[in-house]
DNA sequence: TTTT
DNA sequence: TTTT
């Protein structure tokens, strides 16, 4: 009856941004956070926290984040459960973002080389990555997501 | 680099205590936690989310809740892989308690009727539960967890 | 650029509920939060944290929560300033509860006796408290809170 | 019973360090975190949140972040009293940090210009602020803050 | 007493 | 100005 998260850490990749058949921008997302404190072993452990935000922060973050931009995320736990290609059921746990905070555009270095740093929209995505053969992925258009996920 | 959950819900089981090697005691519990606004088909939906604790925390979870008992928890998310039983890499997710905080007892009526009311610890649990043929699974014996689990 | 709190307390009074010109209902309220562990002399504190809810939640947290009721808040804090009596420069820290999870009903004996336990509002205020001579406390009527505190 | 805060912000100007009688490190700091939305007037409004580190987090945070540097906060809410110079209790509403992250080291610009850029520590005071006519505040002496205000 |  |  209460349930709140707050991360802050890292895009494990670019965020993957797709579309309801209703319209509505979802963008799927890993952050990387770092834990406090090492291990028995003596090094310090990952987590790597599956999230997901819907419509205008949505294609906020695919835009202006990308692997390795650092971000805050304010949001809930959700639990679902889907059929998996094997018929079983999956059971899947992450993070729901009410909202997502920029803390960082990952500077030039780290960005593919060829881009100008500064806080610049990926607006060309052709130039960045391969073209995939998979035309749902990369373009912006509906794909199987239901409206259902919708959380508000 | 920051990764913070709290929770208010119900168990929706028992607490699983059990013991690692070197006799670390961790609880496993799942919280039921209804969402506060209702879904587009009208009802409210409910995540379920596990959660687990180490050491005398642990223990009082399990001597003093059950299954119903309503329940805060501080913590943090904490992801992990293990290997399946199909040798398939299982990836869990799962919230840590650093905290956990009793809000109620779970009164007499749902207490399995004979209990009496009130704050009291489940001490014969045999009375409780039928007898396991698992032998490691109600009697708090060690079992194969491994201490690298330990969070400090 | 983040500011998340959670709280779980009992209410140290009734909830105080006013209305803005505009009508906005407002409550003000103070959360008595046991600290987890004891200080040095071996007792624990306590912190008394100030907190407001606006519109349909300030309603229903006067309607059916009061003095001694357990309560969840998940909001933010708020800083502000005013202008004293003495005309000097008043600071402010206080929780904004964006949501307010009921945890408990305040059960019979500490309902003022009369009262038949279980989770009835309170309609009937002139039965529970004196009449106030101040016409602006306890029905209702517009007082003078800024319509500039309406956090959205 | 359950008192936990996140924040991400700035710190309004360099944490000021002290220590206790018995030797205790202790840092205060105000972090102003913008409001996600904008007021009714169209401006986005700020909180200004004072808080407090103890011990060792303390002097790392004296060490290495300052005016401007981003910070992201892991605490609880802690409300205290004492007595003003003018006999009068105060009220005191603030946020004891566990946890501080550094999220950014406030680069060469901002860095009163003669700093190289970069994660360097602070350590020549001396060059940065004019010497101090109260012994106890820059040199790290011990200062009149009870022993009763450390968390554990 | 306020940061970018 | 403090709750159980």
């Amino acid at each position: 009856m209460l349930n709140r998260v707050v991360l802050v850490g890292r895009l494990t990749k670019d965020p993957d941004l797709r579309y309801t058949p209703s319209g509505a921008a979802v963008a799927n997302f890993t952050v990387a956070a770092d834990r406090p404190f090492s291990n028995q072993q003596g090094n310090r452990e990952t987590d790597f926290i599956n999230c997901v935000v819907w419509r205008r922060p949505a294609e906020n973050l695919a835009t202006y984040m990308k692997k390795g931009s650092m971000i805050g995320v304010d949001g809930r736990i959700q639990t679902r459960t889907f059929e998996g290609q094997d018929g079983k059921t999956v059971f899947v746990t992450e993070v729901v973002a009410d909202r997502v905070q920029f803390l960082e555009s990952k500077g030039s270095s780290q960005n593919r080389g060829q881009q100008p740093s500064g806080f610049q929209p990926n607006q060309n995505q052709s130039d960045q990555k391969p073209a995939s053969d998979n035309p749902f992925k990369d373009n912006g258009e509906p794909i199987d997501i239901s409206d259902d996920d919708l959380p508000f």
